[in-house]
DNA sequence: TTAATCAACATGAATTTTGTGATTTTGTGA
DNA sequence: TCACAAAATCACAAAATTCATGTTGATTAA
């Protein structure tokens, strides 16, 4: 596997998110390669909807379409994303049934959860169930539905459906965006599925990247107290950390 | 791309559904490869379920679970499926919401359905939900449930469920078995898929390789009176044939 | 004790990634 | 508008990496 080509991507979005815009010369500096090697990286990148190319460098478009694309949170905080999933990983014990819902932060752990098998695992994450299809002793179970491309899954009645006839130990939901003591979503079958998935579960726990704090969204997902625990990446600011505490909820800052 | 191993691999496989049995210092003379190569030929196949090894060699199983494995029949009549793929298409129109059900088979039938889109396709085939999620114009509808490797599908209660809230203008039902008026299957849970899949269809069309006449299985799939059309790709022996006539129902050659 | 299997490493072909220099495009200031 | 330098692009060669295969020798099963 290309670790090295793919790896020096990755610092290039790292610094782009952190910096809005990178300089070529720069870069090709940094890396120690060419600058036709970072023109290359920079053109599939931009291919691929994660940057826009500019004379002599590059930037994110902050602000925009850009940095809200899911293309970008996909790469973005992969560091954060993989201790997120060691955290949540901690609360799955062999032979549970564990529900895991759309979004990449989702397939993350979904993945991984290979490590913890034997298991049941419900999801209607389309990445998760190819991930795990041939996993061994993992019993899957698709839940149906129309498939959405735009967040990979699965949704609609026959998701919300199958959910009703289902029982599991353990549900992760995962949320783009949550303010005072509610977490919200801009789709209405999302919320739709991921309710359903939350009334179908013994526990539940929210995973949130702690920069989506502090933001809302046109539909209320739910209230923090209905669940169990929160895991994010790094600390909340103070207030936002004030609401959460209200709700009387762990949050798990992954990682310390 | 290595086409040379896949080349060889396949062959082993064509040797191996003829002749039950192939030894492994044949394999390797007569591909002029070193017996190392032919091991790890066979381990792969093994892995993925084609074959069993054996000392010296390898062998198919023939009557138990291995061939009637998806994988193996997927080896099979290319040209044939292909030409019954075309026959069943012409069944379909656009706008139609069409269920697929499992196999290779209908797995080549649901890739093509892209011809005819816009088109709403139901399917617990994991192969036609791969291929079609991001074909467009075509409203994909997965009915979840338990993913089954052997038949690389998903099948069990919540299958079954999803379908009974559903209703399709027409079904396509593939059998690997078919005697006097009565289709059948080895595996209980897909035949319940099959038979939710059937009631919720208007019309219902039976797709069967002719060599799959006069034979039959555990379960019964159902009588051939319950089927519209019946699709195959080449004539049956005589007595086969005057079966399927007394039950009165359309026998399609396809290709012809 | 014989043959088959398997693991580990070596080899070479094929693919992918990168670098170089020539050529074209773009932006800037006269 | 023009000239010109910096940047971008292109095409091809070089380098690195991956992948299938072979070899050897230890281990295991018949």
């Amino acid at each position: 596997m290309p670790v090295k080509r793919e790896e020096r991507r990755q610092a290039i979005m790292d610094l782009l998110v952190e910096a809005r815009a990178v300089d070529l010369d720069a870069l090709a500096d940094r890396f120690g390669v060419s600058k036709m090697t970072i023109h290359r990286d920079l053109d599939d990148l931009e291919q691929a909807g994660f940057l826009r190319k500019v004379r002599g460098g590059a930037t994110i478009e902050a602000g925009t379409r850009f940095e809200s694309d899911f293309r970008i949170r996909a790469l973005q905080d992969g560091d954060a994303k993989g201790r997120m999933a060691r955290a949540a990983l901690e609360l799955v014990e062999p032979g549970m049934t564990v529900m895991i819902n759309d979004g990449s932060m989702a397939a993350l752990l979904g993945a991984s959860l290979t490590e913890k098998a034997p298991l049941t695992v419900i999801t209607n994450n389309a990445a998760v169930i190819d991930r795990l299809k041939d996993a061994p002793r993992i019993t899957l179970i698709a839940l149906g539905g129309i498939y959405n491309a735009k967040f990979n899954g699965f949704f609609g009645v026959v998701t919300e459906h199958a959910l009703s006839r289902l029982r599991a130990d353990l549900a992760f939901v995962s949320t783009p965006a949550l303010a005072g003591i509610q977490a919200f979503h801009m789709d209405d079958a999302v919320v739709r599925a991921k309710r359903a998935m939350m009334r179908a579960a013994e526990r539940n726990v929210l995973l949130v990247n702690h920069q989506r704090f502090g933001r809302s969204a046109l539909h209320v997902l739910a209230d923090l107290a209905e669940f169990d625990a929160i895991i994010t990446d790094a600390a909340p600011a103070p207030e936002d950390r004030a609401a959460t505490d209200r709700a009387g909820i762990a949050l798990t800052i992954a990682g310390e």
